[in-house]
DNA sequence: CGGTATGATTTCTG
DNA sequence: CAGAAATCATACCG
């Protein structure tokens, strides 16, 4: 394109330069006399006046014969690298736009919500894994799930959709643009460049339009995340057999009251709750303990004496959760210090509560 | 309604 | 990253 350009421009000068009589030609006539000059101006006034009389085909023949005159391509191909050598490249110093840092955020994160990026499938999945993630997804909270699910994809939905309007309407506003600019260019010189220009002016202008619907968009999952954030929240008590389970099996493991990945399962299992959830509570429950020791001995007590009175079946359970034999206290430390803080829990019971693993053997004896 | 119990979350640590 | 400790927020009970 440069050299076809260059090849005009050069063909132009060629013809321009050696004959400067050309340039009379398009002078306006009587530019000397002033009386001359008046009558001229009388001359265009009344053309002027006249235009509206003048039948169409008398204009179009008119805008053919200048369309036609030879020196139009030259001059506007001259006019057109001027142009570009001012004002367009002034412009295009500044046109090398950082990608905005705000809008990759929004970008960042309404992929990361699942409402840009692949469809239905991942998105949602991803954001229900985040979710499930914090919260351990269980029974109860599926319920919350499918709802906020539902939630975000209406959000997704009428975020795509008015992308889409947004992205037409832009195209279309394009391509009308550039068809005026073309169909100027045969009547006002405009440097493709200009155009070029033109087209990127009304892509930032749509981009804003777009960063505020990303932002509007980013702000609606906000709300939509905190209030079910907030929701998740409300809590409800376990079960009562679920908290006696677990209370059974503290109490039965107080020397080491850390049970492995697989305990923490078959509680979660047996209770109806998920792993967090059980985690959670043996969390809370040493915290707890430890903080209290002379209530919590009771039911301690409480414990060991309901250990005592328990079926075999419970025998079973901590054999199958505590593998390493009875005795075992110390066979599942989550952490390398098991042995020192299973005598913390020791030296705080020791004397009313046999410790859990001993309680096994315990049984066995009072059977 | 106020106080306690309790499940969940946040912050900090090794 | 698991767990301790602190904290939050609701459930529950007298």
């Amino acid at each position: 394109m440069d050299d076809q350009q260059r090849l005009m421009h050069s063909q132009a000068m060629a013809s321009v330069v050696p004959q400067p009589g050309a340039y009379d030609a398009m002078q306006q006539p009587g530019v000397g006399d002033p009386d001359q000059r008046k009558q001229e101006i009388g001359d265009v006034l009344q053309q002027i006046m006249t235009i509206t009389d003048q039948s169409l085909d008398e204009a179009q023949a008119r805008k053919h014969t200048l369309n036609c005159h030879r020196m139009k391509p030259a001059l506007f191909s001259v006019l057109c690298e001027i142009k570009e050598k001012t004002v367009l490249s002034i412009r295009n110093t500044q046109e090398e736009e950082p990608p905005d840092p705000q809008l990759m955020r929004l970008d960042n994160m309404l992929i990361a919500e699942g409402v840009a990026g692949p469809e239905k499938g991942g998105g949602s999945s991803a954001a229900a894994s985040a979710t499930a993630a914090a919260s351990g997804g269980q029974p109860e909270s599926a319920i919350e799930h499918s709802d906020y699910r539902a939630k975000l994809a209406q959000i997704r939905q009428i975020y795509h959709t008015e992308l889409e309007k947004y992205e037409q309407a832009c195209n279309e506003f394009t391509t009308h643009v550039v068809n005026l600019l073309r169909e100027q260019s045969r009547t006002r010189p405009i440097a493709p460049k200009e155009i070029e220009r033109m087209v990127a002016i009304i892509r930032k202008k749509f981009s804003a339009i777009e960063m505020q619907l990303k932002q509007s968009t980013c702000e609606a999952v906000m709300i939509l995340r905190s209030r079910f954030l907030d929701a998740r929240r409300k809590r409800r008590n376990f079960t009562k057999n679920g908290t006696e389970l677990l209370n059974e099996y503290f109490y039965s493991h107080l020397s080491n009251p850390y049970p492995s990945e697989e305990a923490k399962e078959e509680l979660a299992r047996k209770c109806g709750i998920s792993v967090s959830q059980v985690s959670n509570w043996f969390g809370n429950k040493r915290i707890r303990y430890k903080k209290n020791i002379g209530k919590a001995q009771e039911e301690a007590n409480l414990y060991a004496a309901k250990a005592a009175s328990a079926a075999s079946a419970q025998q079973l359970v901590q054999a199958v959760s505590d593998p390493s034999s009875p005795g075992s206290g110390y066979g599942l430390p989550s952490q390398g210090m098991g042995g020192q803080q299973g005598g913390m829990y020791m030296s705080l019971n020791g004397d009313n509560y046999q410790g859990g693993d001993n309680s096994v053997g315990a049984n066995v004896q009072s059977q």
